[in-house]
DNA sequence: TTTATTAAGTGTATGTTTGACACTTGTTGT
DNA sequence: ACAACAAGTGTCAAACATACACTTAATAAA
């Protein structure tokens, strides 16, 4: 019997990692160093993260496993947002003598399914890469030019984010444990791109239960320390909304 | 050259189309009379509409021929939501006697995205349908059970919708051009499942100037004629939030 | 022609939340 | 001691949410 070969899509998947250090909020992307044969010279090549989706693997576990493999953490917030199937988006990618070197069909359709992860950074020890690869924290505000459609892929992460951060009590996702309120209000007007005020925000955030002050403060810095907070997970589960100050007939408001 | 036959899985697309007529939410389903080879009697299967991917088509393409098709209409609201990619979900079919004789490989992986779509389901002629098949307006409390996993799909879509309603303008694409105040608030009221005040959902939606009200009222009905209003979509889009009482400083409300 | 029925349309008073704003406190480093 | 630094705190006015009941305009029925 005659086998047609199938031209259906491979499908991948992509995460793009979220962390927060140092007032920053960073993207964990992936460093390739590439013998570039035109000009002799290495090239880099910065990408998100990905994976093809195996034979036997859920959507879901395929994120898990790329997050696994370079974070060794588990458990993480991940969340799928968007899948991107343009039939040219691999073809179309600038690296192509790159992607000529990897794969025997340079032009094969891929379709990916996007995640977005939320991870505190201070827990990740970066694993050693396979390959010639690195993984690299790098900020926001700095991320170059990604292969293929990455950058788009990453735009609508960062959409989704601030978007998302909005409606659900994410934040906490990407602070350690125990944080202060002024990482927390930090971590929010990054996210947001807008200042808070002080004594609102830690009003809406005390007041609405979500997280709970433990009697342990901050030592060694150089200034009135400040007290820890924890996040009240449970608490959040159950009221969904509580945050953004829900009120008794399902409405709520955001922060201001 | 030997060649390795892909494992690469199908990719499709289903489209969760939702309608409102006559106070009621429904959605628009492919019905199949399929002969049953082991009672001889015809079961009736619903599904989704759906179809594979083209291999020179994008995602939202795909989406859109299958809606066109099906509505004969264009340029209606569609947005990803979703992709459902578990490797069993279409082995693990119930009517497998079906995907048996509809499909060489009834195993065969199928990943799909999933699409939700609002329609303003008067201006939809139901395409006459190809094969045995024929579009039917469900109310959303009488959806059967469906082939596959389009239930679980169609519950997530609603979800979906519930949620974006409360972010976005989005209910006005289910209403006719012109619509009555008691038509939009029995909209809001049949989605989000919970009584709205009339007198507040009229001044919230009012002051917001999202809609305009018009000279033109009811005709021929049997108690106070209505008022018809219009959706000033420029309007939303400059004022993404505008129907949630946006403040200066980007905080807003929901409707109470 | 009167009366009943139906859904549209309208206003106010009270409590709650927001938003704007500046000084004091507690720690380390000099 | 004191300088530097970020933490931590309270109030008032304006905007908003919530709750609530009667009048109006059309057709249908008597």
């Amino acid at each position: 019997m005659a086998f047609t070969p199938s031209l259906n899509p491979h499908v991948s998947t992509d995460c793009v990692i979220f962390g927060f250090s140092q007032e920053t909020l960073r993207l964990l992307l992936i460093r390739r160093n590439i013998p570039n044969r035109l000009t002799d010279v290495n090239d880099i090549h910065y990408a998100l993260p990905g994976d093809l989706v195996k034979d036997d693997e859920n959507l879901n576990n395929a994120a898990n496993r790329v997050l696994a493999e370079l974070t060794g953490l588990k458990g993480i917030y991940l969340t799928q947002f968007q899948t991107f199937g343009d039939p040219l988006r691999i073809a179309k990618a600038k690296d192509r003598a790159w992607l000529e070197s990897v794969r025997q069909d340079p032009d094969a359709r891929v379709i990916t399914v996007a995640y977005m992860a939320l991870i505190d950074s201070q827990k990740v020890v970066l694993q050693p890469g396979s390959f010639s690869q690195e993984a690299v924290w790098i900020p926001i505000h700095e991320v170059p030019e990604l292969a293929f459609d990455h950058n788009e892929i990453y735009e609508q992460a960062l959409a989704a984010l601030k978007e998302r951060i909005q409606l659900q009590p994410i934040g906490f996702e990407l602070l350690p444990e125990k944080f202060t309120m002024g990482e927390l209000q930090s971590l929010y007007e990054t996210i947001l791109e807008r200042d808070l005020d002080k004594r609102n925000f830690r009003r809406k955030m005390l007041n609405s239960g979500i997280i709970s002050p433990l009697a342990e403060k901050q030592i060694g810095v150089s200034n009135k320390p400040a007290r820890f907070y924890i996040f009240n997970r449970d608490f959040a589960q159950n009221n969904p909304s509580a945050i953004y100050n829900l009120r008794m007939d399902g409405s709520f408001t955001l922060f201001n």
